[in-house]
DNA sequence: CGCATATCCTGACTGC
DNA sequence: TGCAGTCAGGATATGC
């Protein structure tokens, strides 16, 4: 489940490995994976293309190319884009799209439910960032974000909180996992009416979207016990040993030792402490 | 318009 | 032990 720490760590190991590498040729195997352009397209724009640049908003990233364009790549629930030195090694399942890069490493995209995709975006702007992606709202770790950011983004809404800050034309880059630790870290509950959320629990909220998400970083991101989540070199985050509520339903709050809730908030699983958030 | 729900998919887990 | 059923969730389309 890449969130935003996923991607930022995947991002930073191909600035480290693949940045200045030229694509030799493209293997497609997976067409769902390249559904929004097909094969064809991705091998044409791709091939002979070097990689300049690697940007990340929210859970997308933006690999710059050469002639002005970007690799735009998203691993939704089960993608890992894995980066191959040894193009020797046995092809995992799964694995939909191979990038041959010219010092003989690889990039494979491999996905199990094929949620993922990739494409090249032709419409880049000084940032980096494909037009398209424009409609992504602010980027806590590229952007910052402020108390007073977050209870303008808050204020009217009807809807839990949790759906606030996990609605990427919002926050970009919060999903299921971080919303919960974040909910919790600001002790208050993820099914407050984000209208009801008062000044001093907007800063609280900010703040501890800033440090959960940078601590989660320096942890390179969190795999759980069915995850798939993996960095460029196919290694393991550790940020979820440190997970304070998501997926501890019935389990005894850290803090107050209280059994922690599980409830469904907009059809999906929430955990937080009955105690601990008001 | 705003918010809720269904959908895509495979693998891990649950319960009989 | 085996196997059917359930759950997991990011983004998007559709429904109320």
């Amino acid at each position: 489940v890449p969130e935003l720490p996923e991607v930022e760590t995947v991002r930073r190991g191909i600035e480290r490995g693949v940045l200045g590498r030229t694509v030799r040729s493209i293997a497609v195997t997976g067409a769902r994976t390249v559904r929004r352009q097909g094969a064809d397209e991705l091998r044409a724009r791709l091939t002979d293309r070097r990689f300049e640049s690697a940007v990340r908003r929210g859970k997308y990233l933006a690999l710059g190319l050469d002639d002005g364009s970007a690799l735009v790549v998203h691993l939704r629930m089960s993608g890992q884009l894995l980066h191959v030195t040894d193009a020797g090694q046995a092809m995992a399942p799964h694995t939909h799209v191979v990038v041959r890069l010219d010092d003989g490493s690889e990039l494979r995209f491999v996905d199990p439910r094929t949620f993922g995709e990739m494409y090249v975006s032709d419409e880049v702007g000084e940032d980096g960032l494909p037009v398209e992606l424009a409609r992504l709202g602010v980027d806590p770790i590229v952007d910052g974000l402020t108390g007073a950011q977050l209870a303008r983004i808050l204020a009217g809404r009807r809807s839990p909180l949790k759906v606030a800050l996990t609605d990427q034309r919002l926050i970009a880059g919060i999903g299921n996992i971080y919303a919960d630790e974040i909910c919790f870290r600001a002790r208050v509950r993820p099914d407050r009416r984000s209208a009801t959320i008062e000044r001093p629990e907007a800063t609280r909220i900010a703040k501890a979207t800033l440090k959960i998400l940078s601590d989660a970083i320096e942890a390179r991101g969190s795999s759980l016990r069915d995850a798939r989540y993996r960095d460029v070199s196919g290694d393991l985050g550790n940020y979820q040993d440190r997970h304070a509520v998501y997926g501890r339903a019935g389990l005894a709050c850290r803090r107050c030792g209280n059994p922690i809730v599980g409830v469904r908030i907009s059809g999906r699983s929430s955990c937080y402490c009955g105690h601990c958030q008001r």
